[in-house]
Formats: C-alpha cells, structure tokens, sequence
DNA sequence: CGACCGTTTGATAGTGCTCAATTCAAGTGG
DNA sequence: CCACTTGAATTGAGCACTATCAAACGGTCG
C-alpha cells in the first residue's frame, strides 16, 4: 500500500473525530474507507457545486474553507454559511435531486467525494452510520435555528459577537487559537450571512476595537476578550 | 377491523400524499403503518415536545397548525416555523437527543407519534422509506435557507408578502383555497417569525390592504392580487 | 355584559442603510 | 524598483425604515 493510498482512508485521517467517521467504532470505520471514492482539488473562488447542479454525493471538507449561498431570479443574493474542514456540505442536493446552492471555496480546498447511492447503500449495512448521517442532517436543522435567533432577533453588534464565537469556537475544535484567527471571507460576505451591509460590519468591527475587545488588522482579528463578546450575546439589548 | 383502526392506518389517511407515505409504493405503505404506534392530541397553546425533551419520537401532524420556537437562557425567542397538517415535526431531535426547541399547538390538534428507533429499523428494510426521510430532513434545510433569505435580504413589506404567498401556497396544496385563509397566528408571532415587530405587521397588513392586494379582518385574510405579492417579492427595492 | 387579550393607529426616536470619499494592501507592468 | 491599477476596508454625513412608547379600539369568551 503506498502512502498516497492510506492518507485517502477515513480510518487515518486526522479529521476523523469531527468528520464523518465521528463516533463510529473501529469495525466499521474501516467499512467507510469503501465510501469516499475520490478526492477533489477546488481553487479558491471556483465552485465545488452550484445551484441547479445535479446531486450525486456529499462532500466532506478535508482543506479549505467555503461559503454556501443562495441566489433567486431577482438577484437577491445570501450567504447561507460558511464551512471549515471536517464540515459536510451538500445535504441541500437531497430533496429535488439538484442542489439548491453554490458552493464555494474561499482558499484552495480539497474535498472527500461520498456518493450518495453509496451511503444509502452502507447506512443500511451500518446502523451507526445510518444515525451518523441522521445526526448530521439534524444538526444543520439546529445550526438554523440558531441562525434564525441571529438574524430575526439581534442587533448588528450582537450578530457580529455571535459570528466572531461560533468561529473561534469551531477553529478551537480543529486545534487552532481560540483567540487569534484569519477571516477568509469578505466583509460584505460576512455582511449577507449576517443580514447587515458591509459598512455596518466594518463600523461594528471599529466599535469593538476602541473599547479593546478585539484586535482588528484588515482580516487578522484577535479577540481581547471572548467575555465581552459573550455578554454582548447573553445580554439583549433590551435587558 | 374497526372504522376506528381504518382511520389510524397510513394507507388510508387522506394526507398521504403530503405525508410520510408520500412517494412510496402500496407494498411499502403496508409496512409504514407499523411505523405509527399512537396518536395523540394536543389542545390548543399546550406543547407537543419541549426544549430539553427527551428525543424519543418524530411526529406527523395529522389536524391543527403548530408553530415551533426557540428560546435562549438570555430570554431572546423566535419563532422557527409553522407548521399544518401533513408535515414532520421533531427532527432538531435527532442530534442531541433532546429537542432543542418548543413545539406548540395553535389550535387543538392530533398527530401520529412515530418513534424514532422503529424509524431506523424500518428504513434499514425500505429503501424507500430511508430516501424518504433523507428527503424531508433535506427539505427542511433548503426550506431554511429561504428563510435567511428573508431574514437576511428583505424589507417589511416583502418578508410579509413572502410569508403569505408561502401559507396560501402549502394550504392550496391540502385542497384550501389559494385566495382566503384564517391566521392560527398573533400578530406577535408572525412578527418573530419575520423578525419584525407585531406594530410593523400590523402596518404592513393594513397598507397592504391600502393598496388593495389583500383584505384583512383580524385574522381573516383574502388575497386580491397574489401577482401584487409575487411582484413585492421579486422585485427587491434597489432594483 | 364586562374583562381581557389582541389589534390598530399615531408620534417619536434609533439603528442600520445609502451614497460618497479616502485609505490600505497586494499585484502588474513599464 | 517604482508608478499604476485594482479590489477591499474604513470612515463620514444624511436619510429611510423599523422599533419604541402610548393610546384607543374590537372581538371573544367567561
């Protein structure tokens, strides 16, 4: 076996307690090496998928970073998520055989194709994996939910507090700082995910820097304190 | 058999085409009705599952209209959803096994409990089935991107215009009427749901009714010129 | 019939948007 | 190597939209 073919196995990757294998035991963790088929390079600002595309598979990231969004006829544009290694992109697809979204990479990206005939196929042979994909459907359902909160429910400050957490909290889980991290996105990306206009995400970005909870540099943010980003959060403007 | 036993029998519930027998063969459908142990009822304003639940079933609404909501330590809240008659409530569930929001009848209500193991163990046997309910899980995400869509990019006028195209659109497909329909729903949470104040709808409702696209008496609603919303939809107000 | 909840409507204030100018970082080509 | 171009980010001023506070109205159900 060449060491190019066992990086490609789920049963070595280093991604494997936060990917697709998460929670599955040893047994049938060597079952999903049969799933992904093949891996794919995408450039940054080229399309994994897009909106009309017919679905074949989920993809899981293994490097890289990417942004969902949808687009309707009259131009309305949303950036519906952003996406880091280990995510699972592509569950859109399910529903009408042809995905919903774009797909994009925002840095230079490699994904794990999984075809979608094939995980039916293996979920009904592995019952754990057959409530892994469950599950991970289930959490983007929830992920939602909390999106809804932000953007039905919060003013600009607090969206932008929560956005800056879930990211560092989500670096943190792939080893990386929980205090200093590098957007890949724009600040009008982060804008449409966040219902606000650019200016208003660089003013709010301002805001926090003069009363010291970050560091801003362009796309190099530290976070002073991670408190004062949760209070902004916990704490209504209304309270 | 009895008229009783008849009634509670997938294969001849009036909603399966919208419901969970949607799309399976008549062979499968025998097998679905193994699926629904129970029925239950819920009266008006009590909650079929709340946050923190014990995740144990999901839930097909056979009569009343649902809304689903979330609420944060912090007291923030939002309505996620409504929810009629044929559609699938309980998979935030699925994750944690607990839910992690309130589901709440807006009038009396009775839905078909289908516990989630029986789920899994069945769709291990039906491919179809197993399709199936990746598909409603799939749906239910695509259905939330549309709603960042409208929490993210719309004005007032056109968050509430989307909203009723959506109500009239799901009741015309249970056979009401595509013109009149009665709100099971305040002001107030229509307002959460659209991440508006209740004053805001109210104003948007009664100009709205102004211009003559749409009659509102209370909670009775007649649409004059659907095209007039489609046309407040698709016509973002940059454009 | 009366009490209460939900709705409507008005006046005012605030938040975020729009339009516009400037700065900054990183390429590109002479 | 530096002037130039280009795309992104910052900052300012004025305005539009929606929220807030407050009062009055109407329907529903004990």
């Amino acid at each position: 076996m060449t060491p190019q073919a066992i990086k490609v196995a789920c049963s070595n990757c280093n991604l494997r307690e936060l990917c697709m294998p998460m929670g599955l035991s040893d047994g049938d963790l060597g079952k999903l090496d049969e799933l992904v088929t093949l891996r794919r390079r995408i450039k940054r600002g080229s399309a994994l998928f897009s909106n009309g595309d017919k679905f074949s598979a989920l993809y899981a990231i293994r490097v890289g970073f990417f942004k969902t969004c949808v687009t309707t006829e009259g131009g309305r544009d949303q950036v519906t998520g952003f996406q880091m290694a280990g995510e699972i992109m592509g569950l859109d697809g399910i529903v009408g055989d042809r995905h919903t979204c774009d797909a994009v990479a925002l840095e230079d990206a490699e994904v794990c194709v999984m075809p979608y005939d094939r995980i039916e196929d293996l979920s009904r042979d592995v019952p754990a994996l057959q409530t892994h994909v469950h599950r991970i459907m289930s959490r983007e359902i929830v992920r939602h939910h909390g999106v809804m909160l932000l953007l039905g429910s919060m003013r600009a400050e607090e969206r932008l507090a929560a956005f800056l957490l879930n990211l560092v909290q989500r670096l943190q889980a792939r080893g990386f700082s929980s205090s200093e991290l590098v957007l890949r996105m724009t600040r009008e990306e982060i804008g449409s995910y966040l219902g606000l206009k650019l200016e208003t995400v660089s003013r709010t970005f301002s805001k926090f820097a003069e009363e010291g909870i970050v560091e801003v540099k362009q796309r190099h943010v530290r976070i002073l304190s991670s408190d004062a980003l949760r209070a902004i959060v916990n704490t209504p403007s209304w309270a």
